[in-house]
DNA sequence: CTGTTAGCGCGTTCAA
DNA sequence: TTGAACGCGCTAACAG
């Protein structure tokens, strides 16, 4: 399959320069080596398949696919010519009809807002690397607008060949549960929970506590939230859950949780900078700020910068996340382990699809990382 | 294929909460709506095919394979029972069958270092945007090792049913290019350039001449360059390239390129933090440093400021790239659009697979964003 | 319009 | 050991 069977574009797609002059305008008949021989056969335009290297060699079929998969019951003569069939034809095997004989991929396929938060970026990384080791690799689906997101439930795994589902970051809804139902594989939340799937998940409310817990015990009494707008561009509740804890600790502190004080805006920096500004015009401003991710952190020490404010001397500022850029602003933040996060995930799917009995469900610690923003 | 056929994780994998609870701990059997008339069929433990939907319609299999893909020569109410045999199985077409029949996947192979580099991760969203639109989804082979390296150019695509193959930040060696050929697929590499492929690719050199051009412009003399250890950890060469285009602007301008002034260290801020710390010791401290990309130029700044030198103050810095970083950092940079050499790879490689004449080069172009390092 | 049939390329019995 | 034949699920060509 998927043979561009002799396309225009030899000129672009020949890189074997160590071929004879004379075919160059002829279609790509990769790995012609040892040209002296090569008239043995007429050299098919499309693509060889085990039966073009059976006959080359001089033996069925099913020895040459038996050879393909290192079955131990062929004679070394035989293998050997076999061998030397596959490399004077270029031979690979084709991977659709591997999978359509042996019902596997060896492809996961995830869905996820990759490109608009990092610490979902950051998850891929964990998953990307925990997949690779077992032999998976991993088909992307980038949801950043809703139509993406429904063309990703519904096609994804109809679509293309995958053993099993991640998504990150989303809850899906009813409708898209019963669309992956349809699809009949194994799926797993990654930063997302929900009672019917393996998750692995945040403790965000515990996140959220943490966060204005270190606000307080710094000596802050005028603690402001900034985060996402609800509903979220999807429902990335995690938002809103931190900010649940966020009132529960000023609550317990026997603090005011004003409603000026709770902003929420979109998922980048601009916003959250924008959202946060009016804060600073209050008559009671705050003295400090948690805001639900490190990146609506910065916007939020952009916009106390631009009104004047120095941070931290004038204000506090506590992020979530804990990414990249985090040390480098050198930002107060909550930590989780991110890329653990992808990596878990991988590890409760491949335990599904292997019919491995394993947790349903697993939880990321959290801690508070200092720096100077606070 | 890929069915598991009743795994031992009903349990989690059964998202259908509005199910008949008597069947509850049975394999999964998606989408039994209408359980009024579900009796009529023995509810196969294993997916659906269109076999079953055509016995289940009293059709053939070639009508319902028409209905399938909305093929227009099928009557209203043949088409409509085929609809509903399809609801009622829940059946979804294998995808793997669908490609070994068609001979396409809608899948493209992507190599790249996506995690180590944050522009290619910005790269491969352009990638991803680009592919989507067309209703093609990516298979993402990240790079960080040489074992990995290895396994992604022998394997991705005989391992897996793509179309073709995009290569970013990597210029492939001869031995990587014939493993290329043998795959038989279209391959466009971005961030790199190679005389036998398409490719997107930048004008590193000239990028090296605007950076420090920019430097000598706003007065300097001593300027330093921090980039990439040769050869790096693969051959991102642009570093190289860079401080070619360093050395030409300092030669044009008659000023000094000393050695001592070039330090070539690892990808990381932390690495471009070590190998730029001795900069500032010398006898003849430089008063600028170009680094051959934002992350590194972080580094600079880190270990500038660890030397007690206020930067722009005491020591200017650009960097390359422009990635999110810079603009929060407030890093003068080199601009390149990654986000869109991205679409074009894109663009390159759907014209290769479709067959279409189409550029098998295209530059990228640079400009100076200056912020406040410099 | 529609049912039937022949592949797509590979893995895997089942005899020999 | 090995070759031949069948099946994976679907599309497409062909006859009706």
């Amino acid at each position: 399959m998927i043979q561009p069977v002799s396309s225009p574009h030899d000129y672009a797609q020949s890189p074997m320069p160590r071929r004879a002059p004379e075919n160059d305008d002829q279609a790509p008949q990769a790995l012609s080596r040892a040209p002296a021989t090569a008239d043995r056969a007429p050299l098919p335009s499309r693509a060889p398949t085990i039966r073009d290297v059976a006959r080359q060699a001089g033996v069925g079929v099913g020895t040459v696919s038996r050879v393909l998969n290192d079955s131990p019951l062929v004679k070394p003569d035989k293998r050997e010519r076999v061998h030397a069939a596959i490399a004077e034809l270029g031979f690979v095997r084709n991977p659709t009809a591997h999978s359509l004989s042996t019902g596997r991929s060896h492809a996961i396929g995830v869905i996820a807002p990759f490109f608009t938060s990092p610490s979902s970026a950051e998850r891929l990384r964990g998953l990307s690397t925990g997949l690779s080791e077992r032999g998976y690799l991993l088909l992307l689906a980038d949801v950043e607008t809703p139509e993406q997101r429904a063309a990703a439930f519904t096609d994804l795994a109809s679509r293309h060949a995958v053993e099993g589902l991640i998504v990150i970051s989303i809850r899906p809804t009813d409708a898209e549960l019963a669309a992956l139902a349809r699809e009949r594989r194994p799926t797993v939340l990654v930063d997302a929970a929900h009672r019917a799937l393996p998750h692995v998940a945040t403790d965000d409310v515990l996140g959220g506590e943490l966060a204005t817990g270190h606000l307080i015990a710094k000596g802050h009494e005028r603690i402001a939230f900034v985060g996402d707008r609800l509903p979220a561009p999807f429902d990335l509740t995690s938002s809103e859950r931190r900010l649940r804890g966020h009132r529960r600790a000023l609550r317990r502190a026997g603090l005011k949780a004003p409603r000026a004080y709770e902003r929420l805006g979109g998922h980048d920096r601009e916003e959250a900078r924008e959202v946060a500004a009016p804060l600073f015009e209050l008559p009671e401003p705050p003295t400090a700020v948690f805001a639900a991710s490190d990146v609506q952190a910065i916007g939020v020490i952009e916009a106390a910068e631009r009104a004047g404010l120095r941070v931290p001397g004038d204000l506090a500022v506590i992020g979530f996340d804990d990414i990249d850029l985090a040390a480098v602003a050198g930002l107060t933040t909550v930590r989780q382990p991110l890329r653990e996060s992808g990596r878990r995930g991988a590890e409760l799917l491949l335990a599904a699809i292997e019919g491995v009995k394993a947790p349903v469900e697993a939880i990321e610690p959290l801690t508070v990382i200092e720096r100077r923003t606070t």
